[in-house]
DNA sequence: ACGGTCCAGTAAACCGGTTTGCTAAACCGT
DNA sequence: ACGGTTTAGCAAACCGGTTTACTGGACCGT
């Protein structure tokens, strides 16, 4: 019942006009194959039916949707959650645009992100945060559509699009041992498939061995009782802060793997009485345009969020084309500290409550 | 070059497997039409070709995407920059997930919505601020498609989901009236179109009508110059409040219609040497997420964000159900102020210099 | 042995466009 | 008046599936 008036197809206005489908045809796509005023006339046609090309029969027979995926391993709700996506998806919505694209969002349906896979109707994918375990790279590959990987460092001869974690979780933490901290809080990421946690690629383990080659290197060791992880939301920073703290752990610095955590973790450390960055000082990973504004104004480590974006699209629109050996599949983009309030030099020496079993 | 081998289609598999195409697509959709072996046999051969039904073909074949489509009129790096966007937007998703449907955004293509709405290949669409100027609402409604407005209402009669816009405005300004507050900034969303700021259907027409009656409940007047326009992100707040500063308003609470902006303008006033609360009050509108992380938390008008998007979803699938002329078009939520730490009784008067030419 | 149901599978139409190859007419210079 | 080139437009194939109508054989009870 509800379409009122079925739509009017190349085959009406053909009718109504007078002319062949291809004529029709041609009147839109290649005006100058016909004469102007045989164009003029079908176009009014057209519009007196208001005629609309059906895109979807167009795809089909041009074989090109003229549209972009995301792909997300997450459900797009908790992808939403972080405002470190949001920035990523206005980088490739511009990029997207200016070449013409739409942009669709490709997430697990029903749980099967293979599914949702097979579902898109999409001349290029680019894929966020696949690990190495994530059977869907293979499926991609297969399906024969151009795609980039972002985030994922899993799999070295992929194309992909990553930043310098291990250059920036490293300065991030050099930076807290400068200003005299030695006992650091590491709060990461936890990958959306439980087994991944382990695996040396996972954004959590890069960003850690950069943490621990700084802390190293002024003889700190960063226990495994001193990393807690968490889902890359504020509510995850919150989260694990306050269960590091119910743990025993009495930091005097936070390193963060999210700025969103970063903020949940500042949230969290006032709850408890300290004040940022008197009593604790913090450093996120991403620098999100929010960190400007918290207060204190969060230290991070930027990463270019945008132009990630902007670079996976143009990368995926290329194809096959730089298929050349020599160059390598990674594209890595540098990374660089940014200082700004929440971090201080270490606090001086409190009486602490002694809980650990010493 | 790109393609190595072609992609296997459904006649390649049904030659395989010595069947028809029916049967092969029988094998996939309708497996009880057929003998359980003969499917089994189909399935094997095309796992073996990793055959994959061509989506674009299914979506022509069936007349239905399995999309929605979020449209807006601005570009979309814009629309992510406000995290209202991505609590909506992950409202949707989630909704959508369940029904088993993909997102694709829809926004101007080379600066025109038109042309995005006509390449646009979606079941439904989810409009979300468009105001009565945007002739596109009628080109959507002509093209057939099931559609739902989100935040206006400029067309009382189509369908579309609101919010109490004026009552949250009112509830926020007479909160600040209550803690003493007399000298009232209002910051407000600049409409997309320039000209439609006038229009008393957009949103900010609406909530400055919720806050001028309740300021006038107390006999308070909000002067024309006593409001500022800019667009609904944090550096649009600055901007704003800035601005205000600058041309010699002294208030000592804001009326901020977005949160971005209160964040913002929270942060251009502690660029002051303002102290918020003491010296300033602000209340935002939307209750974003990260209003309770801000510092101090934001006092603000809390409106379902998420809940629209799901809403909206479940709308725009049933389509032209509802074509029932008793229930109304629009379907109104309700809004409430929600009290943080960003009020605070109005200060105590203090020496002020006198840079109005009085 | 017979007509009637079921069952498994097929052929062909269909979705709504684009694109290729062809033709008939107009136009060209000589 | 004529062969050669454009020009304008058409018919039909094609994209890759789904779906309808139909058929031949197996199975059924009597």
């Amino acid at each position: 019942m509800e379409q009122a008036t079925r739509r009017s197809t190349i085959a009406d206005v053909a009718r109504a006009a007078g002319v062949s489908k291809a004529a029709v045809s041609f009147a839109f796509n290649t005006p100058e194959r016909l004469s102007s005023d045989t164009v003029a006339r079908i176009r009014g046609v057209a519009a007196g039916l208001d005629y609309r090309p059906d895109p979807v029969a167009r795809m089909l027979a041009q074989g090109r949707t003229g549209t972009v995926g995301i792909l997300t391993p997450q459900a797009l709700d908790v992808i939403f959650a972080n405002p470190y996506f949001g920035e990523f998806a206005a980088g490739v919505a511009t990029a997207a645009e200016a070449a013409g694209l739409a942009v669709q969002f490709i997430s697990p349906l029903h749980g099967s992100l293979a599914r949702a896979v097979d579902r898109a109707s999409v001349d290029g994918i680019i894929a966020v945060g696949l690990g190495a375990d994530h059977p869907e790279i293979g499926q991609i590959r297969r399906s024969g559509i151009p795609y980039i990987l972002v985030d994922s460092t899993a799999l070295p001869d992929e194309p992909a699009i990553v930043v310098d974690d291990e250059a920036g979780a490293r300065a991030a933490a050099a930076h807290l041992v400068t200003l005299g901290h030695r006992r650091l809080l590491v709060i990461g990421i936890e990958p959306p498939s439980a087994g991944a946690a382990a695996e040396p690629a996972w954004v959590t383990s890069r960003r850690l061995r950069g943490y621990r080659a700084a802390a190293g290197d002024a003889g700190i060791a960063i226990q495994e009782d001193a990393v807690v992880l968490g889902p890359a939301s504020m509510e995850g920073g919150i989260e694990a802060f306050h269960q590091a703290w119910a743990a025993g752990q009495r930091p005097t610095a936070v390193l963060a793997m999210s700025d969103a955590m970063a903020i949940g973790a500042m949230r969290a450390a006032r709850e408890l009485g300290l004040r940022v960055p008197a009593d604790l000082s913090v450093v996120g990973f991403d620098d999100l345009n929010v960190a400007q504004y918290t207060d204190p104004p969060l230290t991070t480590v930027n990463q270019p969020n945008r132009q990630k974006g902007e670079e996976a699209v143009r990368l995926v629109i290329d194809g096959g084309t730089r298929r050349n050996p020599l160059e390598p599949a990674q594209h890595q983009f540098a990374t660089h500290l940014v200082v700004r309030g929440s971090t201080a030099i270490v606090p001086p020496l409190r009486q602490e409550v002694p809980d650990s079993k010493a």
